[in-house]
DNA sequence: CAACAGGGGACAC
DNA sequence: GTGTCCCCTGTT
């Protein structure tokens, strides 16, 4: 068990904050995380946070995942203090972090975000993983799934993935493995690109268009100048940015302020 | 029952 | 860059 206290960190935030599907409550202050091959129930009383892991897993794994070493602080001082609806979503999202996912699990992810609820596309990772990923157990006994490989995922069918609920999508993940599994596409190179390129690499993949794109380098790349324009974040920026996002001054971080936004807008729309 | 949208993208033009 | 299809599933 690793006990910190840690500022701008919020379980609830960073689970609903959309970047991962894995993430759930079990109950008040208590969430388990799945991540790649690895599982983790972590409790928050507070600044408080408590990781149900040895010291050595923490350090290698989850301290990285979780973006430990970033101080958050330094970005919410960037923002524009006349800008009230920024302000009004940070403080919102104070607690968000962005995660450094697993690149795998993220462009699977969001080739099955598309046209999709977060719901949905919660079951449907939860789907491929029970059928395709390696089961595992944590040295409490706790079974779980690990996020199935590239050469899982292509050994599977079309067909054996519509099951998986995917609909359309069942084609996009399966081209993708296969050009991941046959070495068509290295996942080495990309994490070593920088965003622009990364970016374009991405866009070379079946099904992964801008916004999947930048939602890869932004969850997985850790590039954090990332804005994933969706629906919600269109609608906030015609709304409130008439005159386009201030793209210069957040440059470099804009996509930690486009976490503020979409939480912000996911929030509001859940409490109407 | 029908219509529609939900963190888009491919493809043709 | 625009339009059309994809054709899933839950909601209204």
């Amino acid at each position: 068990m690793i006990t910190l206290e840690l500022e701008h960190f919020d379980l609830a935030q960073i689970c609903g904050s959309g970047q991962c599907f894995r993430m759930e409550k079990m109950q008040e202050n208590r969430y388990k995380v799945l991540a790649a091959d690895q599982y983790l129930e972590i409790e928050q009383q507070g600044k408080i946070v408590t990781f149900c892991c040895t010291q050595e897993v923490f350090l290698c794994f989850w301290l990285f995942y979780f973006d430990l070493d970033c101080d958050y602080q330094t970005y919410l001082d960037r923002i524009n203090p006349r800008d009230k609806y920024l302000n009004a979503a940070a403080e919102k999202g104070e607690g968000i972090r962005i995660l450094q996912q697993d690149l795998w699990e993220m462009i699977v992810s969001f080739l099955i975000s598309q046209q999709n609820n977060i719901v949905r596309i919660r079951k449907c990772i939860e789907n491929i993983c029970e059928r395709y990923g390696e089961k595992k157990r944590t040295p409490e006994g706790t079974e779980y799934y690990a996020f199935p490989t590239p050469e899982a995922l292509a050994g599977a069918t079309e067909e054996e993935l519509r099951n998986c609920n995917l609909g359309y999508r069942a084609k996009y993940v399966l081209k993708t493995a296969e050009a991941v599994a046959s070495g068509e596409v290295s996942l080495e190179r990309i994490q070593d690109m920088s965003y622009k390129k990364a970016k374009q690499e991405l866009m070379g993949l079946y099904g992964v268009g801008e916004k999947v794109a930048d939602c890869i380098c932004l969850f997985a790349l850790h590039h954090i100048d990332a804005f994933p324009v969706d629906t919600h974040i269109r609608q906030a920026l015609e709304q409130h940015y008439k005159r386009g996002f201030p793209n210069r001054r957040y440059k470099g971080i804009r996509g930690i302020m486009q976490q503020y936004i979409f939480y912000y807008e996911l929030t509001k729309t859940e409490s109407e």
